[in-house]
DNA sequence: AGCGTAGGGATTGTTGAACAATCCTGCAAG
DNA sequence: CTTGCAGGATTGTTCAACAATCCCTACGCT
């Protein structure tokens, strides 16, 4: 069960600290600025719709304006900030419309995730699903304790987890971007409990479906698993929107 | 078969005007240096593997370091250059498994398109599959005049235009990059006649198939279509990546 | 009063030069 | 043959300045 020969351990080695190298070595300056306006926008303390000066920020980040400038183009190809010319950078706002396209997205590609791997099921290492499994009991200590946005983070690193299992790059680089998106969106409804709660169960139940090879059966519970999670926000979005923005 | 109604007309002649604008409104410097470079390594005259020196450039393009830098992280996030940090730019060398890669999401992307326009199919506009048989006819054309260049290009908007009738701004934008890398690898291979030649037809019949609303077949058409393309892609890139780069 | 228009102020787009950090090359020493 | 160390070239980042554009307000006209 301990993934075998002694060359792919140490491959695997020196895959793990080429990693961590790359991670280490990153840009530095742009990237770490776009790490820090990530997790502020992620988080929600940068609502949709606003404005992100850069002179403000240049100040704030201790950064030059022209690299503060390199860190907004790395969000926008994230799908977290938006250009608009002549006028400067904005976190989106989102719609109905989105939330439609940005799941059937995630229907084709996380359903086909899942059915493909009754295709390669043999050639499957032992703890592939083990991500999966902290995810979900992730989940369900933070729903314990009643940290609701944490359990939205580790529903998220799940299906990350899930689209891992593909074992592709350009899968796992637009699914990082689509699950932003969506961060996006959660920020707008104010009862995260409602929307979150009911799929730790399904998590739980997927992880337990894969791991005992029913993939068939998984894709498609995942499939209605999506499809009710998408009428839940569509839902959650319209009595919000109706709302307004004001909530002082 | 002049699209009908005067609302929809008008419509239409609004976007089109709007896109225009959109167009000349751009960024200016940064984009229309992007453009320049797009094109160059969409057409060849960049090889894989090449690097792009900052200096030499600014001069070509008349471009600021820093505008140029920007021009290069648009490219970077479209799939064309790769960046090396402390080393430069680089346009990226792409080999089988990524061929795999991008095929697996071509498959899935385009395949639940097709399939998906079933649900749809009252609410579909009546010029909407104008554009394919314009790529169809293109492809047509220049395979004629011997430009296989230009058939391969024709064969890229047909898909693009494709993956269009899902109307998802989403799907689009990752359809481009994903057809973006997959020009790269082309102009790896020499053999652009064997390798174009089959699907001139091939988008036909596809076409045909739309047009007479066969969706499901259509779909496993495209199906087979995309499996076949992979493995020629598959064969002739291991001819040529043995005879290595040696072509003077 | 209503409407189109010009001006001021603020913000973004772009440039050029400068400095620090890093990489590559070649050469000398072990 | 490998190791260590300059030297030169390239990239990463900053700064200050100017040009272009947008927003808002106030003015003048019908």
């Amino acid at each position: 069960m301990t993934t075998g020969g002694e060359e792919t351990g140490r491959q695997a080695w020196l895959r793990t600290v080429a990693a961590d190298v790359a991670r280490l070595d990153r840009s530095s300056s742009a990237e770490r600025a776009a790490d820090i306006l990530r997790r502020s926008i992620t988080e929600g303390a940068l609502p949709p719709g606003a404005q992100l000066s850069e002179v403000e920020l240049t100040e704030v980040l201790e950064v030059s304006r022209n690299t503060l400038r390199e860190a907004f183009r790395l969000l926008t190809h994230e799908g977290l900030l938006v250009y608009k010319l002549h006028r400067g950078v904005f976190v989106p706002e989102l719609d109905e419309h989105d939330v439609i396209d940005l799941y059937r997205l995630r229907r084709v590609l996380e359903v086909d995730v899942v059915r493909g791997l009754a295709d390669r099921d043999p050639e499957l290492p032992a703890g592939r699903l083990e991500p999966l499994h902290d995810d979900v009991e992730a989940a369900e200590a933070a729903a314990s304790a009643d940290r609701w946005p944490a359990v939205g983070t580790a529903n998220m690193r799940f299906h990350q987890h899930l689209i891992g299992l593909a074992d592709s790059a350009r899968m796992d680089a637009m699914t990082g971007r689509l699950l932003a998106e969506l961060r996006l969106l959660f920020h707008v409804i104010a009862t995260p409990r409602e929307l979150h709660e009911p799929y730790i169960e399904r998590n739980r139940g997927l992880f337990e479906l894969l791991e005992a090879r029913k993939y068939e059966q998984a894709a498609a519970d995942l499939h209605q698993y999506l499809l009710d999670s998408e009428q839940a926000l569509i839902a959650a979005f319209r009595d919000k929107g109706l709302r307004g923005p004001a909530t002082t």
